[in-house]
DNA sequence: GTTCTAGAAC
DNA sequence: GTTCTAGAAC
């Protein structure tokens, strides 16, 4: 009796329409849907909600009665849930499923012919233990105090599943509202359709300032606080770094990096590569692996090929942030990372965001431990498979889904060109490797047996070498801009990628949008609200970064421009700065010296090392203001800045009393953009201009949303009218980093 | 009920 | 950049 092994629901079709629905089931495709989730979660009430709306036949395997009505095995389930595919059903699984390796059984149940999903049943733990411990019925006889015991112990071992588990599909459900959206996709779901793939409804991690609240709430009190004071800037800031690289949802479970992240550290110490320590993990970065083009099979001069891949690589990373090439090759011997390696280092380009990796450009992740969403394919012009190098590699461990969606893109390509092939999730360079994208690239050819054979003309070789790697990367920005502006459907959890921020209502418009309206991306491209680049407003010239700026962004361009018109605005005007009065002032003195240049110098990163003179005078400028408010007022003490990503268009530096005494001063946004890294001391300004010609910027949306500290005694607070009323108060020293290199000034003989 | 935050609109 | 305001947090 079927019921005794499995709790089958049927369909609500009988007889002939059933018959019908079965043949329909022969053409769609299976799902297997893990439910994740410790008791008292909801699994079962889910199970039953779908089976009972649903238009395709399902099948509940539950553990807690696949033995005779009674608790089973996994084994039984296994059997079970294949014995039900086998009959074209859908599969519930009803168990816990709380970490990998108790789903991973599951997830090769079918092959790749049956979808795998997961549905995470995240619900606050108060709620799963409330309800198992009332209920006295449960199947499992999981119920009364015992259930709290054992609900705790899972969730201390609770492994969120990933993608690369091998799921299609990962739906969280933190609320009930989450639930029923997930039994509504589910029920409705007739035998031929499908779901998207991707991971649905993570929300942001726990916020920080929960934690803090909890925090407050015992220790903020007068005696205590002093404890607190003390502590080290660099606690703080640890933990908002690993906070951040919590799975969404861990609330504040998290332990470590991930294992990705150790794996591939682990590996950059024993690899021949030169990326250092402190370099940006892949959590956050967007990578492409890229071979050499042309040296091998194309016999293209390794010198030549050199130079052309640094210079074409600097041209690039000056452009972004947060994302990084890594030239990769097989050999450990190979003379071209070698030489590049030297190449790169005399030109002094950011070893984050640029290094070389010995290894196989398919096996990165499983094998290098290196993630890379992107790799390039040294192609042949017909964007066939064989050769037997990069490319056959490439072809080979993608499967066939890359041929076809080559196939679907282009039939030939053109030396110098590139291809972008998004990969299909069903390849296993997706599943298994964490690959998004293919960028096919041809390169020139000096192979007399090869076709478009240039007979050593390197004139025209190297034209071509360098729109070859052009087209690459431009090819890969294009991925940028669309990825980081788009929600993260298919890769979203593969690296398990930063800011995953996903709003209540509709997750991925939202997210699109705020991307729009936010600050520029890497490239200075920003996406139209079709998630669409529109390369009529956007542009990136010679390295600078351009973006569209709101009618509200342009009033200090416009000053700049025309400070006579403004005279009444204005403070001071001089040959190259103008001086004013911030507008909404953020302490007692607040006012910005504004460069007055033509030509689009907006922001930080539009800087390079012939502003070095400008950046000096606007300082001595801004200097001599504080000169005049101290000796009004000796009791403040100032910073002169940059915020890295600013809303108003036109290089200016803030002069900012350190006060913050100010009605102006209303979100945590105004806060951390003068008290977090995002704020940049002029004089370290000055300083990396000087030396590296161009400014770091830190644009990180999380340093703007980091939790509140006292400038002073960094003491956290959950809120802005918190946080002032002790700011008005605290007397405690500035963190020591502000007496060095004068990014404090005061007056002197006072020590602040 | 009041305070506070954060997203949308400008 | 600010203002407005819904709704979350208290």
């Amino acid at each position: 009796m079927e019921a005794m092994e499995l709790d089958r629901i049927s369909s609500p079709s009988k007889g002939k329409e059933e018959e019908e629905d079965k043949a329909k089931m022969e053409e769609g495709k299976a799902i297997v849907v893990l439910l994740v989730g410790v008791p008292g979660s909801g699994k079962s009430t889910f199970c039953d909600y779908i089976i009972r709306g649903s238009k395709r036949p399902w099948v509940r395997v539950c553990q807690d009665i696949i033995g005779n009505g009674k608790s089973g095995t996994k084994t039984q389930c296994l059997m079970g849930a294949s014995s039900a595919l086998k009959e074209g059903k859908s599969v519930l699984i009803d168990r816990c499923n709380m970490n990998k390796e108790q789903r991973e059984d599951f997830v090769k149940l079918g092959g790749p012919e049956v979808e795998k999903h997961a549905v995470v049943l995240d619900l606050p733990a108060k709620m799963c233990i409330s309800r198992s411990v009332k209920r006295t019925d449960h199947e499992g006889k999981l119920q009364g105090g015992k259930a709290a015991v054992v609900i705790n112990q899972m969730l201390q071992k609770k492994e969120l599943p990933k993608l690369r588990e091998g799921f299609n599909r990962i739906t969280f459900c933190q609320d009930e509202k989450d639930v029923q959206a997930a039994v509504d996709t589910y029920a409705a779901l007739g035998s031929l359709d499908t779901l998207p793939t991707g991971c649905f409804g993570q929300k942001k991690p726990a916020k920080i300032q929960l934690g803090i609240m909890k925090f407050l709430k015992k220790v903020d009190s007068p005696s205590q606080e002093g404890s607190e004071r003390n502590a080290p800037e660099n606690n703080s800031q640890n933990k908002v770094s690993r906070e951040k690289d919590c799975s969404p949802g861990e609330e504040g479970n998290c332990s470590a990096p991930s294992d990705h992240v150790h794996k591939e550290m682990k590996h950059c110490q024993d690899q021949e590569m030169d990326m250092p320590t402190g370099a940006i993990s892949s959590d956050s970065v967007y990578t492409l692996a890229f071979p050499s083009i042309s040296t091998a099979d194309f016999h293209f001069n390794l010198e030549k090929a050199c130079d052309i891949i640094v210079e074409k690589v600097e041209e690039f990373v000056n452009k972004v942030n947060n994302a990084r090439l890594v030239l990769v090759d097989l050999s450990h011997g190979s003379k071209i990372l070698s030489l590049v390696r030297t190449k790169a280092a005399q030109k002094k380009i950011d070893s984050k965001k640029f290094f070389t990796f010995v290894g196989d450009i398919t096996r990165l992740y499983t094998e290098g431990g290196l993630g890379c969403n992107v790799i390039a394919n040294a192609t042949n012009w017909r964007l066939k498979p064989g050769g037997g190098g990069v490319n056959a590699a490439i072809f080979n461990a993608a499967g066939p889904a890359l041929e076809s969606a080559t196939k679907e893109r282009a039939g030939s390509l053109a030396p110098g060109k590139a291809l972008v092939v998004p990969l299909p999730s069903n390849s296993p360079l997706f599943a298994k490797e964490g690959v998004t994208h293919v960028i096919h690239v041809l390169g020139p050819n000096m192979n007399p047996q090869r076709p478009n054979y240039l007979n050593n003309d390197y004139v025209k070789g190297c034209k071509v070498l360098r729109e070859a790697y052009s087209s690459l990367f431009e090819g890969f920005a294009t991925i940028l801009s669309t990825q980081r502006g788009q929600s993260k459907e298919r890769d979203g959890n593969f690296f398990n990628s930063q800011d995953q921020k996903i709003k209540r209502e509709s997750p991925y418009e939202c997210e699109r949008n705020k991307k729009v309206k936010g600050l520029p991306n890497e490239l200075g491209n920003d996406v139209s609200p079709s998630g669409e680049r529109t390369d009529n407003q956007h542009h990136a010239d010679n390295g600078r970064t351009t973006k569209v700026w709101g009618s509200w962004a342009q009033a200090l361009y416009h000053i700049a421009m025309h400070p006579e018109k403004h005279r009444k605005d204005v403070l001071e005007i001089l040959d190259d700065v103008v001086v004013l009065d911030d507008l909404y002032p953020k302490a007692q003195r607040h006012l910005l010296v504004l460069a007055q240049v033509e030509g689009g110098l907006d922001c930080l990163a539009d800087v390079r090392e012939q502003h070095l003179q400008l950046l000096k005078t606007m300082h001595a400028v801004g200097l001599k203001w504080v000169e005049k408010y101290l000796n009004e007022n000796e009791s403040l003490a100032f910073r002169l800045g940059y915020h890295s990503v600013p809303s108003m268009r036109q290089l200016h530096m803030h002069v900012i009393s350190q006060d913050f005494n100010s009605k102006h001063l209303k979100n945590k946004k105004h806060w951390n953009s003068f008290n977090s890294p995002f704020f940049r001391d002029s004089v370290d300004v000055i300083e990396e201009v000087s030396k590296h010609g161009k400014a770091t910027v830190k644009d990180e949306e999380n340093l703007l949303n980091m939790e509140l500290r006292c400038n002073r005694c960094r003491s956290a607070h959950p809120n802005i009218p918190r946080l002032k009323a002790h700011i008005n108060s605290c007397q405690l020293p500035f963190p020591s980093a502000l007496y060095e290199n004068q990014r404090l000034v005061f007056a002197s003989g006072k020590q602040r």
